[in-house]
DNA sequence: CCTTCATGCGTAGCTACGCTACTTGTCGGA
DNA sequence: TCCGACAAGTAGCGTAGCTACGCATGAAGG
């Protein structure tokens, strides 16, 4: 699909992928593709910003660590971020509502 | 609701409120937070930009009118128009499943 | 040995697009 | 007379995702 449409979502989605446990970021980015069963195949470039972002922001923690060689930044929910979450939830329910009522086929109330 | 969480789902909007009927600039935008209950107040700053880029994309066209000394642009749907509005509609429906599947609350397999 | 690919992090610049704030103009009512 | 609803529009801004890079390590294959 269409990345970009993504468009103020995207924090929603990173906070709810780390509500599952502290993830890198290119893990972040395959558990995003696994669980869209890879509808969302976004790039570096639009994950590293958004978590620095998220970071800033409060509402994930990182830590360093070396694994085989390699370094890696690993993010965790905090507090702030689960509260967050919990808002960007009933944001989604509200925008899910609210654009559905011109964009889903209206349940005919006369099926028979 | 914050409204620039619409990014990229306005044209479709425009669309659906279209469809049922040609409106002009004003009334689209009476149109939009009525349907909506009031969640959806969009400034002329956002509507009328939007429709010049559908008419420009063949989506929507557009003729002027007086009615009672006020000048009015009424937009109507093109068949291009009306195959966007589909296209939107997919998009629209793929978009929320996938998004969904991160930030819908999971159906309980055993509510029992 | 050397190249290639997956892993892993990151930034610079672009672009799309909705928003703020503003202008212009008519009409009706206080 | 002046203000508010109606009606259209633009300029400039900010946000944020995308493209296209660069850098580094380790494993695999020729």
């Amino acid at each position: 699909m269409k990345a970009q449409a993504l468009h103020g979502h995207l924090d929603a989605l990173l906070l709810a992928v780390l509500e599952q446990g502290a993830l890198h970021g290119y893990a972040i980015i395959e558990a995003l593709r696994a669980r869209s069963d890879g509808s969302l195949d976004l790039p570096t470039g639009t994950i590293y910003p958004a978590l620095r972002r998220l970071e800033r922001a409060g509402h994930v923690a990182s830590t360093w660590s070396t694994v085989s060689g390699r370094e890696r930044r690993t993010y965790q929910l905090t507090d702030s971020g689960r509260r967050a979450l919990a808002g960007e939830r009933a944001g989604w329910r509200e925008f899910q509502l609210t654009v559905g009522r011109f964009l889903d086929p209206e349940s005919p109330p006369t099926p028979s």
